[in-house]
DNA sequence: CTTGGAATGTCAACAAAGCTGACGTATTGT
DNA sequence: ACAATACGTCAGCTTTGTTGACATTCCAAG
């Protein structure tokens, strides 16, 4: 079951061995930790949560986006969103308008407050990816985003190429 | 505030962009998501979570290791673990026994039957991975692994490191 | 034109898993 | 003897996910 090491293998391969897959799964779990600390430490102060954090990136990402598009971004239930979304828009951080040509949509945009929010948050973000990207490297930054991109799920992966290239 | 892309800036420099870095970021959450899709759809059908899955995964990792110590790598509180701790040990995946230096102290082992929820989860992660890091090949994995490393807080780094080099 | 079904979004109630605080017990070490 | 440590537990709260029921709006078939 365990590769071990197997020593008629080809060197080419090492990398794939069960133990450096395993810390492959270690470091994406101390890591993905790491990520998330210093917009959590800003929005516990708020009475936010990291679901309120993804709502506002993406929301700034996409402004006008539907409360269905959101949804299929996130890959959460309807229901669950809105809840959040329900305390950004009654807290004047998120604007929500009866769409145009389909009066069922919704809107959705980030208000000034939003988008203050959303400054900071992303900016504490930027810095720890920025400090890491650094220390990495170039080479080493696109070999993360390869093997990133190769790690989603098929439908994910087309959410995150749609909005891959848009201009800030 | 924004980079943008400065004509000045060296070649070198162009992947510390705020656009670099903000694709880092939604990249690090999509496949966040596919890399915990996996177990957790295992999970579903056998009324655990994902909390679960942290503990039979460090346990399997470090054999006999005492509450305390799994509380730090994890990073919650005592009564979060205990509640999750609890159930692996009413239903006979874990064996909790008293220290023999310090009997204060529990020491945590899968048992043969948590050992075989252990393989079908870390199968069906390693699965992924694999997949991903085949696709990325052995040079990105590298800069994977260098970008996760840099990202992670320092403490949690030390578990991390702790842990690295032990054998299967 | 009407009407029935599909799509969009909201409300209610519940579950998982995190948190704080307080307390009890056994054990260790000063 | 006594303070500190390791663990377990009770109570209660928060965030964020879930399902089910329901209102509104749109569109297309009859």
């Amino acid at each position: 079951m365990s590769d071990g090491l197997q020593p008629q293998m080809g060197q080419s391969l090492l990398f794939l061995t069960d133990e450096q897959l395993r810390k492959g799964i270690e470091a994406m779990f101390f890591a993905y930790r790491g990520f998330t600390a210093d917009p959590d430490r800003i929005l516990a102060d708020k009475s936010y949560g990291r679901a309120h954090h993804r709502a506002i990136h993406f929301i700034h990402r996409s402004p006008g986006t539907t409360v269905n598009n959101l949804l299929s971004i996130l890959g959460v239930t309807k229901q669950s969103l809105n809840r959040v979304l329900r305390t950004l828009i009654e807290d004047g951080l998120v604007a929500s308008t009866v769409g145009q040509r389909d009066k069922r949509e919704r809107h959705l945009h980030l208000t000034p407050a939003g988008a203050v929010l959303e400054r900071e948050l992303s900016d504490a973000q930027r810095d720890r990816m920025r400090a890491a990207y650094r220390a990495a490297g170039p080479a080493a930054v696109a070999g993360f985003r390869q093997v990133l991109e190769a790690m989603m799920d098929e439908e994910t992966r087309h959410h995150y190429e749609a909005m891959k290239d848009r201009p800030e």
